[in-house]
DNA sequence: GAAATCCGAACGAACGTTCGAACGGAAAGT
DNA sequence: ACTTTCCGTTCGAACGTTCGTTCGGATTTC
């Protein structure tokens, strides 16, 4: 019930004390801001430990290899954009409105959890064997679930010609991009979602109305 | 005169012979397929030397180092997309047109140049010193070239409330997450370039327009 | 005192880089 | 025309370093 409980909800019963599971919390939070700075093939086990507080050893009580760390980071980042988008789709509204509080949702992920997305964009395929095939499930579901708002967008608004499809690869150049510029100090958030919706709303709906080149504007 | 010279007129005299720098553009293409593939820290300088049918040691020949390869990749690759952005700007035209032939251009150079865009998109922090350095100032003036674009665009156009620097940022978003879908088999280039500037430029002319919530919308 | 937690030391492997010698073909010498 | 010289080019072998991981035992917790 408490925020911080609340805010990762997802299954993280890996040990069998609380103890073990705080921890556990904690040192995936510092590895993801080492391995979202340094990258995770030059970030060595060593300054995550350090980064951690614990020692390099002391790793290997809680995670059983590196991959391991990478996984679990994005594993949990997914499983929790998902869900949240999962809750938000199951309240009726128009397509707008599912839409935009995807949006939001995305936007707050990425103001509390920036290395952690960071590191998602950025080490796609870095994982390999059953980690990359199960992270890469979760990538799809999220795929899926924002591709299935513009489809119903595109129902109810016959202007359209971006495909759904192509839609979603849009808006999700858009978001993840966020990663690389976006700064707490300097952008807010709500403001920055609502930018956002409207922008690429604006290009979904528009986009493609006219089959031939763009030579002059009418004023 | 022949397409392939004119396809890399960068400086590429690094050497004194031409048969030397022929070999360094092959060796860079290679190694541009390797560290896109593999991610720059993980692909070793054996592998390039494997992918570039050369021994290990034969790799110093042509570089200092790895980091060197790293840099004339992304320093050839910016100033190739930076010097054909200034050709286009100096033929005079309205800001849309601008706009389409700056996407039209960066597209090409994606079917063209894969492996070396997605290693400017994916290593931009791995370069330190100097060569980040230089690296930077060409991303730098790439961006405020395309940002200029978007300012005149924005003096024409009245409506618009996405600042040309927020959508520069928003562009960016989507040329260089092309990156990661991109398929040259299923992508046709000039069909998607449209639909990247017809989408832009409806989200930056509409954009923000009503500053409060989207509701429900008129149909 | 049993179980959970932690760490100093060290292992084998892979890394980027270097050294010195060998190869090749064209220019120079005779 | 033949040899010699020379320099751009290539590579086998190896160096020192850092990596992820492990082992055995010490320490802490309940």
């Amino acid at each position: 019930m408490e925020p911080k409980a609340a805010e990762l909800h997802a299954e993280l019963s890996r040990g069998k004390t609380a103890r073990f599971d705080a921890k556990l919390v904690h040192l995936l939070a510092r590895t993801a801001r080492v391995f979202a700075d340094q990258g995770y093939e030059k970030a060595s086990m060593r300054k995550v430990a350090l980064a951690a507080g614990i020692s390099l050893p002391g790793l290997y009580h809680y995670v059983s290899s590196k991959e391991e760390l990478l996984f679990l980071i994005q594993y949990q980042a997914f499983g929790v954009l998902t869900e949240e988008l999962e809750v938000i789709l199951e309240r009726p509204a128009a397509p707008e409105g599912h839409l935009e509080e995807m949006v939001r949702s995305h936007v707050r992920y990425v103001v509390r959890h920036l290395p952690e997305l960071k590191v998602c964009t950025t080490e796609l395929d870095s994982l390999k064997g059953d980690n990359y095939e199960h992270v890469l499930k979760r990538r799809q579901r999220y795929f899926e679930l924002t591709r299935s708002i513009l489809e119903r967008l595109r129902e109810q608004d016959r202007g359209s010609r971006v495909e759904p499809n192509l839609g979603a690869l849009y808006l999700f150049g858009l978001l993840n991009w966020l990663v690389m510029w976006f700064d707490p100090k300097r952008n807010d958030p709500t403001e920055l979602s609502e930018s956002l919706v409207a922008f690429f709303l604006g290009g979904y709906r528009v986009a493609a109305l006219s089959g031939s080149r763009t030579e002059k504007v009418e004023k």
